[in-house]
DNA sequence: CATCGATGTTGAG
DNA sequence: TCAACCTCGATGG
């Protein structure tokens, strides 16, 4: 269930490797084997992201779409460039930000990765010299195999994969709700306050409908309400427009943050020690997920879970009052 | 080794 | 509202 941002990265690992390339695809699991087949032998013309939806075009005015779902992962292999130096061309063009989490190595490292790497990418993403030959043997269930001379990816576990023409591309994107590194920002700001702005459902549910906002997951909505400090249930009606300007704004800047560094950093304005162990223990890298019991982080209320809409919601019952 | 649960979404009831 | 989808790391015995 990797949130937007690592569908964002996906995307960018297919441009890299991919794109341009004639694609050998196969389904050596077999449930694709005919959409496979439809695109095999064609090029790569566009690598999209939008929200966690991921669009691969080819030469032949077909789409391949997919939706990870819960634990859907992409393998990577071969000479890959693995780790955390994938940026986006709005990524890039942000002038603050870049500085504050560019230092950051994760356990991938983007300089001195070994030329033939093995690469996971899904919630937690993971990468190992490799070994043997090129392309390696398939693990597991595999939907889809896309190959090229120099890199091979795996497609394990999705909920969605699907071949589209153009019309069905746009039909999907029409009905997702803005992406702030697909969308202008600032459009995509009028567009989620409209929306949001009218809707008399709780905040909480309301992060994560995809028709209103696109790729907000579990993880970013309890922290981004954490860090606006908003009640959870509080009806979307009776937020100031200027708070749900602020929840855009946030998810611009904690997107990009994760597509840079794969991750997701919510815990900005940390000191040092602070920083590093975030960064370190996964246990210590949020701000109120996963959290249900232990003492929130900034008063010592115990946080709680709740469960909504079959979701798990952490929050602060004191700092979210 | 068996079981549980997960950063999602759909569709049946 | 809840099961189903389908995979795998974490957890417990």
């Amino acid at each position: 269930m990797p949130e937007g941002h690592s569908i964002h990265r996906i995307a960018l690992q297919f441009e890299r490797n991919f794109l341009g390339q004639e694609i050998s695809a196969s389904s050596p699991q077999g449930r694709f084997a005919k959409g496979a087949a439809e695109i095999s032998n064609h090029s790569m013309v566009e690598s999209r992201a939008v929200g966690k939806n991921l669009f691969l075009g080819f030469d032949n005015d077909l789409w391949l779409r997919v939706h990870l779902g819960i634990y859907g992962a992409w393998d990577f292999a071969g000479e890959i460039q693995a780790g955390a130096a994938l940026t986006t061309p709005a990524a890039s063009k942000s002038d603050n930000h870049s500085s504050v989490v560019g230092e950051h190595e994760d356990s991938l490292g983007s300089i001195g990765a070994p030329r033939r790497t093995r690469l996971r990418m899904a919630e937690i993403e993971n990468s190992e010299p490799e070994l043997g030959r090129f392309p390696p043997e398939p693990i597991g269930q595999v939907r889809v195999r896309l190959l090229v001379d120099t890199a091979v990816a795996d497609l394990r576990g999705p909920t969605i994969c699907e071949l589209l023409d153009e019309a069905g591309v746009s039909q999907v994107v029409g009905a997702l709700g803005p992406d702030p590194l697909v969308d202008d920002v600032n459009l995509g700001e009028e567009r989620f306050v409209e929306v949001a702005g009218k809707k008399r459902t709780p905040i909480a549910p309301l992060l994560m409908d995809q028709k209103v906002i696109s790729g907000i997951g579990n993880i970013y909505r309890a922290e981004m309400l954490f860090r606006a400090r908003i009640n959870p249930h509080t009806l979307a009606t009776d937020l100031p427009e200027e708070t749900l300007r602020e929840l855009w704004r946030d998810w611009v800047k904690l997107l990009r943050i994760g597509v840079e560094t794969g991750q997701i950093l919510t815990m900005d304005g940390l000191n040092e020690a602070d920083h590093a162990r975030a960064l370190a223990n996964r246990a210590d890298r949020h701000w109120v997920y996963q959290r249900a019991g232990l003492p929130c982080r900034v008063c010592g209320t115990n946080i709680v879970v709740e469960v909504v809409a079959g979701r798990k919601l952490y929050w602060c019952p004191k700092c979210q009052a």
